[in-house]
DNA sequence: AGCCAGGTTTAAT
DNA sequence: ATTAAACATGGC
């Protein structure tokens, strides 16, 4: 099989295994594969399947990625400028740095996740799904409903004995029936919205790509029409799926549970205070969020005490 | 053991 | 207006 390796040199610092570890949270991974520093994913660009690897030579000051894609279908430019947009790697994180290094008690969480970069998906769409499958709903949970789902409906790649699942595209989620996800374990509702998202994405009356040019306003309020998506869902959606770290999931569960351990409150505090505290991290208070999820999230698995 | 975990819509009071 | 119900795994 025919090969290809090649290498990208972030701006540091970078820290690859922050990164990962986000995938490896859960028990049950899916689509996205950290195990012993190597990440792995099926890319499907042009309808053409292809593994990657990735693997951190040099530690965050002088982290070097090396790429190995196979089988080496198409050039590297494409798969090098998708693997920079899902990692982060020409994201200004010094200037995020200084603007929230001025906030001394922050300044701990930074010093703990020194070049943690959030990670996007490849496409917007996923992110949308992703978010669907993510409501109300514990995220262990919701990693193994999605997984279900990405092994019915996605495309696979078999490479060394291990089988591989491409996210499912527009087109093979809007042909299916309702009924047929709900199966799965996901509730009738959301299996809904998943094939009416997919629908209107494949008859191209919505171009989530496109969007990620809008404007948030603009963006929440033609996206909130569709059922199944509300504010929560859209701001997500472009954190996770459009890079867009102005916006802040200020009703996101996780970061409220976040913002008052934080602020040592006893009582979990309210979208309110989470606007609050974010306000003076001005457009990068969706990546300050990100880092203080991720503080909360990991201090139970960590050595270093992130909060 | 039992509690609780990244919302949003719809249909019932 | 307000409320209830809907998808189920796993850490603590």
């Amino acid at each position: 099989m025919r090969i290809m390796k090649f290498f990208i040199k972030p701006k540091p610092p970078f820290n690859f295994d922050l990164v990962g570890s986000l995938y490896s949270r859960f028990p049950i991974q899916c689509v996205d594969y950290y195990n012993n520093g190597v990440y792995e994913r099926v890319l499907e660009i042009k309808d053409k399947i292809q593994l990657i690897k990735i693997s951190s030579v040099g530690l965050v000051e002088k982290s070097k990625l090396l790429i190995e894609v196979l089988p080496d279908k198409f050039g590297k430019s494409l798969i090098k400028e998708k693997i920079k947009w899902m990692f982060g790697i020409d994201d200004n994180i010094k200037g995020f740095y200084k603007i929230a290094l001025k906030d001394k008690k922050f300044a701990q969480i930074i010093k703990n996740l020194y070049g943690l970069r959030p990670p996007k998906t490849p496409t917007v769409f996923e992110a949308l799904i992703i978010a669907i499958t993510e409501q109300q709903i514990a995220l262990s949970v919701a990693v193994a409903l999605r997984r279900r789902l990405v092994e019915k409906y996605g495309k696979s790649i078999k490479i060394n004995s291990k089988t591989y699942y491409t996210f499912p595209s527009p087109e093979s989620l809007a042909r299916v029936k309702p009924e047929e996800i709900k199966k799965l374990g996901l509730s009738l509702k959301k299996s809904e919205y998943i094939v009416d998202i997919s629908k209107k994405v494949v008859k191209q009356e919505i171009y989530l790509e496109k969007m990620k040019k809008w404007d948030k306003e603009r963006i929440l309020d033609v996206l909130t029409q569709i059922r199944g998506v509300g504010p929560w869902t859209v701001e997500y959606m472009m954190c996770r799926g459009m890079g867009r770290y102005d916006a802040l999931p200020a009703n996101d569960m996780g970061l409220r549970i976040s913002v008052t351990a934080y602020l040592n409150k006893k009582e979990r505090v309210a979208e309110q205070e989470v606007r609050k505290l974010f306000k003076s991290f001005g457009e990068y208070r969706g990546y300050a969020a990100f880092y203080l999820i991720y503080a909360y999230a990991f201090k139970r698995y960590s050595q270093e005490k992130l909060l």
